[in-house]
DNA sequence: TTGTATGCGTTATCAA
DNA sequence: TTGATAACGCATACAA
């Protein structure tokens, strides 16, 4: 009743009548025999329903497994309205993929990044953290396997790769784009400047000890240019629910604001439908500005003015510092991507 | 110049004075030594970064790699876009990462899956896909592989464990809904029913070969009850912006549709779209209905009006059936999953 | 062009 | 409670 072992390198070795070397050759250097050799070996290997090399042994042998982890902040489904997150896995996951390696998924739990636990079975030769709180444990655990790693936009980590785009300077532009129209009055709209869950306004004790680094510079950003007693409504993710709530609650303070600065495209959205939920108008009555330049950002209504920042580009850039991390590279300066700001018409002079 | 070796079992074990296999037993077996002595290894482990057995070495000896591979139809920022793969990705990686059990991810790169070179050389034990076309080549690696799996929806396999839900009768439950309103003139939008990226009207002969099993359902549902001269428009993908370009061009064809039946929500979000931006209303002109009930449903412009199915549910279920089959448990039947329908404000009465 | 020998870092069986 | 010892399935110098 019990099935047949599955063939090895060994057993395929032993039917065409040759070494295990011999058939290892035939699948991992193709140059080292005979053509009419290697194929008599694949053809049998095949009629034996040998699917080549266990992918576990030659890890082992070779002492690389092929894999790059991937940590990130939240849950896979509290990001599912994040298409920046998306964009950049899949800028990641082909450029990977195109190296023939795999991607191993650790979402967070808390909101704290993956368990340590997860991290410490993980096989993988190196891991991108995306987004990742200061403090996160994962770090430590990475940190301990002695494992390479590339950060995507914080946390800033000594003697790291990382890759991020001007954060401070985009927010500072759009601030001031609209500062030029003649914008005096503003509220912002941010993700989470703590995993703590929080919605609400924001506090300047809570602004002060931010733990990411990304909320913080685009949140000073914007200050930067508005004032710092601008009121600033917390969002506990990037979605267009809490985005929403945020901007209903920012216009509805006398004098209402005549723009509302977005820390993510998700939240503007949101935005665009608060100011519809209060029968306003967009841009006429209120202008909104978001971050990321999502596809879908061209789309809204209004096609939404955005910071664009090439999300894409930093998932491909983030996969292929891992692969050079992997070739024994050095960390290297952080590549900064360049951001701009790509006017459409959620924005305009106030009335 | 070269770097000190990293630390093994042996190095610790010689380091403590005690046997390999009695450090093995430190970390996975507590029981099976005295406190004082799991305690002394631990800590001259870490004080030498040891950060424990290394995985891939575990895995080649207890021969499973603990982890599960997930495969899917599309690339990840084209699926991303729909929250339902999130919701569901995200259910399985959860039950998943409580077993201790990663995710490795295998994005599809052409239509049809992922490429089964990607397959081969994934450390995984179990296999889940997700959504894939009737012939995606990476199925027969799978297979080729010997490794166990668990299919999402599609494709139907013999002797092959599957979680589902009734989509036939989902959608013959919307569009009888919408029957019993009144309605007599409907449009279907619906995703791929090839994966060869057309988008446009639906002809007899490419409705009678579909390669995928819910779009054949889910339409077949839809037709059944409102006939088979029912204009249908395909999209390539479920993206809103397919579904806005689709519903646009159905709705402008006279007589105009009364009610427009879509594949997805988020196919439906962009029907809600294309009838505001041909200045009309819903439900007041049109009535649009969706599939899949995905979070936005209910906070969509009016609310939605769309079939229910277990999402998140579905991803755990799939992670339990993986985990059960890597405890030698038979595929057994497939698992259908209930829908139902949730009425909201996106349907009524045609005028 | 092919084969031999050894190492990769564990777990697990069995004996002490 | 602890320690030898044999797998686990493969890659790779090196020798033939």
């Amino acid at each position: 009743m019990d099935r047949p072992r599955k063939p090895t390198l060994d057993t395929v070795a032993g039917a065409v009548g040759v070494s295990r070397a011999t058939v290892s050759n035939a699948y991992n250097r193709p140059d080292q025999l005979s053509a009419a050799l290697r194929e008599r070996i694949l053809e049998t290997a095949a009629s034996m329903g040998y699917a080549g090399p266990d992918p576990v042994a030659r890890s082992l042998a070779t002492r690389h497994s092929a894999a790059v982890g991937f940590m990130l902040g939240q849950g896979l489904s509290a990001s599912f309205a994040d298409a920046a997150l998306s964009i950049v896995l899949d800028g990641l996951a082909s450029t990977v993929d195109g190296h023939d390696h795999c991607l191993v998924l650790m979402p967070g739990r808390d909101r704290g990044g993956p368990r340590p636990e997860t991290v410490t079975r993980a096989q993988a030769d190196v891991v991108v953290a995306y987004s990742l709180p200061d403090d996160a444990p994962a770090l430590t655990a990475v940190r301990a396997r002695g494992l390479p790693m590339v950060v995507i936009d914080q946390p800033v980590l000594p003697n790291t790769a990382r890759v991020e785009v001007d954060d401070f300077g985009g927010a500072r532009l759009a601030a001031s784009s609209l500062w030029g129209m003649g914008h005096r009055r503003f509220g912002v709209v941010t993700f989470a400047l703590h995993p703590d869950g929080h919605n609400g306004p924001v506090t300047p004790e809570r602004l002060a000890s931010t733990s990411f680094r990304v909320t913080r510079d685009r949140l000073h950003g914007y200050l930067d240019v508005t004032g710092t007693d601008t009121p600033v409504w917390e969002c506990a993710r990037s979605s267009r629910e809490l985005g929403r709530a945020g901007a209903r609650s920012l216009l509805s303070s006398t004098p209402r604001p005549t723009a509302l600065l977005c820390a993510s495209d998700e939240l503007a959205f949101g935005a665009l439908q608060a100011v519809r939920d209060l029968g306003l108008r967009v841009p006429a009555d209120v202008s909104i500005i978001g971050f990321d330049d999502v596809p879908a950002a061209e789309h809204a209504d209004p096609p939404l003015t955005t910071v664009r920042q090439p999300l894409a580009e930093k998932g491909r850039h983030a996969g292929e510092l891992a692969l050079r991390l992997l070739d024994g590279g050095r960390p290297g300066e952080p590549t900064r991507l360049p951001v701009s700001l790509v006017s459409r018409d959620s924005t305009a002079s106030p009335k």
